[in-house]
DNA sequence: GTACGGCCCTGTTAGC
DNA sequence: TGCTAACAGGGCCGTA
């Protein structure tokens, strides 16, 4: 699933391919997640850039076009498309760039596509009220601790909420509180021990960015080639397995809808 | 404003 | 072998 370095992979190969292409044709599929990719007919890509898990396209007539990938979405390049559209049932939106095709491909269809004007986020709710970037210099640890302090709810409830830090899905949510030595259960941290969580967020997101992203299953870069970051996961996708510090069995719960793993010996409560 | 549950989606996997 | 149910989970929305 596409958290922030799988979204700033995407970005970093989309940049030098859509920026100063003008879209003269659009289609989409007939769900309201995916229509507006045909408003943006006729403008000119200026830029690619992204904030937490959305990517963001700015428009030359001052309008954005917001993209996010949900679980499944891939985007890909193509020469042209398929006239009759049978080589991907699960094509999504597409775009006539000047010098090829750009197609959203999403199967479970958590994706969605937004036009907005510049910057007015007003109606995608988690990229407006999304907290800062990870390596925004203004947040430091005291803002961290003071946002989560805000809340009576799990910290790993909070990091998937978007509002502490931008970015920070399932999976690095579950490394870099593994790496932190942190209860997911826990709701309160002192100063010092959130500080620790931010620093643990930041090296769990880079060595994604690092290795390309994290496939599990579906995600793909804009190539169709897979990250490398699976295979340094501590945490995720690792229930049952010995702790790679302590050697006691990782333990994992639903929490917040999501499955959660962790160390139950040096992440105790 | 916050907390919480349900829903959207469909391919894969487990169980019978 | 074939069918059914459970599971995966980011974001949104309604309700309390």
């Amino acid at each position: 699933m596409p958290e922030l370095p799988e979204v700033e992979t995407v970005r970093r190969e989309l940049e030098p391919q859509v920026v100063g292409q003008a879209i003269g044709e659009a289609g989409s599929h007939w769900s309201a997640k995916f229509t507006p990719a045909v408003d943006a007919i006729g403008a000119t890509i200026t830029g690619a850039g992204r904030r937490g898990k959305f990517l963001l396209l700015p428009l030359s007539d001052d309008r954005e076009l917001v993209i996010h990938l949900g679980m499944t979405g891939k985007l890909s390049f193509a020469d042209r498309l398929d006239p009759d559209g049978a080589g991907d049932p699960y094509l999504r939106a597409w775009w006539q760039l000047d010098d090829h095709v750009l197609l959203f491909h999403d199967v479970r269809r958590f994706g969605r596509i937004r036009i907005v004007p510049t910057g007015d986020y007003r109606t995608i709710p988690t990229l407006a009220n999304a907290g800062p970037e990870p390596w925004d210099p203004a947040l430091t640890a005291a803002r961290f601790h003071a946002s989560i302090a805000r809340s009576k709810r799990a910290v790993k409830t909070q990091l998937l909420s978007q509002r502490p830090v931008a970015g920070v899905g399932n999976i690095y949510a579950d490394e870099a509180l593994w790496a932190a030595q942190i209860n997911p259960k826990v709701s309160r941290l002192g100063l010092e021990r959130a500080g620790r969580l931010l620093d643990e967020v930041r090296n769990a997101l880079e060595q994604g960015i690092e290795n390309g992203g994290t496939t599990l299953r579906d995600y793909r870069n804009l190539e169709g080639g897979r990250g490398q970051n699976q295979h340094l996961l501590q945490a995720y996708g690792r229930t049952g397995l010995p702790c790679r510090r302590c050697d006691t069995p990782l333990t994992s719960e639903v929490i917040d809808a999501r499955t959660t793993v962790w160390c139950p010996r040096c992440q105790r409560r």
